[in-house]
DNA sequence: CTGAAAGCGCTTACAG
DNA sequence: CTGAAAGCGCTTACAG
């Protein structure tokens, strides 16, 4: 009932209602704080700001007045007084894996439209999956006198302290895609991938149409969190709720396409057939390229598959009826929230209310149109 | 490439890689631009913004100067001097229906949150599915010295003129969830509701696993635009794509839940059992408690169901196991959206780069926790 | 520890 | 048609 206080309503048109937010049109300025706590400006905005150098007393006045008058600071006001610049940097995994080149293609295009807003952003690559690359980088990055800055993490208490230090200097980290250790960023923005298999996992059900079946599932590998997540969560869901399916134990594909190509090539070569792929992890360029050229074959059965992330050979498997189903983090929106997070953050305004992503599922029908071309895994040989 | 002339490499730790933007942290003021032109401030102002009443020459010199240093200005230096305060209004159909509850909720968490940021919200409602109300409210709107409004749209060429009208006094206007005509409004927040339709489609024919099968569909009222897209779409996939299911003619419901509940049972009471429903329109509390009663029965066959809009009692049907899909429009999103893009129609900005909105699909293992608790739509009876 | 003053980039009367 | 000046709400030297 709280949103009732906010309303006061009128008659607008015969039978419409109208609410108005109060009358917060001009709130009380640091002068008005000033002058009802009786010191300067000066000494008002230092007691704000923290700036030190001030008489207990005065700051009991000054805090008292804030209090009273409801005095909340005008940001866009103290960011132009103060010429602020937004020094923001995006550590991701180096490489041409698909999904990351979407996410740098949205960091730039985001960054090119913020340049006006006076936002600068550097984007730094770090090999991936490495513990030992990311701690450096981190440690690298103190010092540097970033405002914010995104960072595609690993669990690993190794990087507790880089983190630690880094905050201690002011500059405000989130998580991106994959979560860094929970107490040393301040926000996360990446979906749940334990929900995504899960969902992997009901989708995969519901194709059986309550028949029996053998699903084959691949992974990139079991310490990356994300992998371990959905495959945890799909294999919760079939246990539960899908007896009469078999999940076999997963592949480990390092995520690399031609070993993927062969390992999907033998499976659906296999006496007992399967009905059912799906893959935890990257590389889709080779378990497509393998069901693509089985399905050459007009009369072969081709197992439901699902996989993650949605890129051009992905998009273009599912337009061809050769996969089913893609699970997708949508790069565009979390790179936006990254960056919405990471001003409200340095501007030291609170997270503006955002709802929470959730991973998208793609069949052949709602496929965006207009997917950039990424620069697609290549398949070698 | 073109991001490519963003960058400039250097080496910031070992492996890792840097882009830089370019030195934009300060670009030309009005007073470059000013001088530049060799006119005044204040004449440089007139020109940017158009108030008339200078010469052409110097209208000329300004452009070019303007053209030359590549100024742009700076928005929030301009709202503070002005002391801009943004009214905005929503427009949105009057009553009780779950989904536009969340719509209302949102917008009034989030005019809270922008309050700080001088932005006034009224919500007003409209009778639903009425032109003739729609175009009342349009107009006496007109004069009311909005600065923006979201409407839930109708398709009218009724709409037209006093859209136009309202648009000619400077006021920015979209079209929220439901479209307005497309040249009367300046954008459209919302969901395609054809791809909605299509979605509710394959997922449908998934379910049946190449079997065959009998689909009972609903709906409001054919000529809800919504409604009707969803709708077509279904139809459009099933007829291409599943020909071994029967998709029956729509049972038009009003969208009142008392209607549904017993249309739902006399169907799942039909001879010929019927594999599937798909609800296109609202008042599911009804096909949802004709479900639950069914599902009493231990031996009973439940029909795959799909309807549209998370809320309360469509999530527990979910989570039961009474229905299998639920395919929502994210009202928190959209109404983020739509403050986003009347922002920066306001400030004369360009639209800010906005990932498409996707319809979201819910099964029972990815819905959310949180959901609020939404006043649900009560049955009757 | 405190205050008066200039300035951030713009807009808005006001006086020519 | 044009310009000088004050002011938006804040921060930052600078001088006590």
């Amino acid at each position: 009932m709280t949103y009732i206080k906010l309303l006061s309503y009128r008659n607008l048109c015969g039978v419409i209602r109208a609410a108005a937010k109060g009358e917060i049109m001009s709130g009380p300025t640091l002068s008005d704080v000033a002058n009802a706590a009786g010191v300067s400006y000066a000494t008002a905005d230092r007691v704000l700001n923290n700036r030190g150098n001030v008489a207990q007393k005065s700051i009991n006045k000054v805090r008292a007045a804030v209090e009273r008058l409801g005095y909340v600071r005008n940001v866009a006001a103290a960011n132009l007084s103060r010429k602020r610049v937004y020094r923001l940097a995006f550590l991701i995994p180096t490489g041409t894996n698909a999904f990351f080149n979407r996410i740098r293609k949205h960091i730039l295009e985001t960054a090119n439209h913020l340049s006006v807003e006076n936002v600068t952003v550097e984007i730094i690559e770090v090999s991936a999956f490495s513990v030992d690359a990311l701690r450096d980088c981190i440690e690298k990055l103190t010092g540097n006198d970033y405002d914010g800055v995104a960072i595609v993490g690993l669990q690993s208490d190794q990087l507790e302290q880089p983190l630690a230090n880094l905050q201690a200097q002011g500059v405000a980290v989130i998580g991106l895609v994959s979560d860094l250790p929970r107490d040393y960023r301040r926000a996360y923005v990446g979906i749940d991938n334990n929900v995504a298999g899960r969902t992997a996992a009901r989708l995969t059900g519901m194709s059986h149409a309550g028949r029996s079946g053998v699903i084959q599932t691949f992974a990139g590998a079991l310490d990356a969190r994300d992998h371990a997540e959905r495959l945890r969560g799909f294999c919760e869901v079939m246990a539960a709720d899908f007896p009469q399916l078999c999940v076999l134990d997963p592949i480990l594909t390092k995520d690399d396409p031609s070993f993927l190509f062969q390992a999907t090539r033998d499976a659906l070569r296999s006496d007992a057939p399967l009905t059912a792929f799906y893959n935890v992890g990257a590389g889709n360029v080779g378990l497509i390229g393998a069901i693509t050229a089985a399905a050459k074959d007009p009369a072969a059965q081709l197992p439901f598959t699902v996989v993650h992330e949605l890129v051009a050979h992905s998009k273009q498997a599912l337009l061809d009826g050769h996969i089913d189903v893609v699970i997708d983090q949508r790069a565009d929106v979390e790179v936006n929230r990254a960056f919405a997070n990471l001003r409200a953050l340095v501007d030291g305004r609170s997270l503006p209310p955002m709802p929470s992503l959730m991973p998208t599922i793609y069949v052949r029908d709602n496929v965006p149109a207009d997917l950039l071309n990424d620069k697609t895994e290549a398949l070698p040989k």
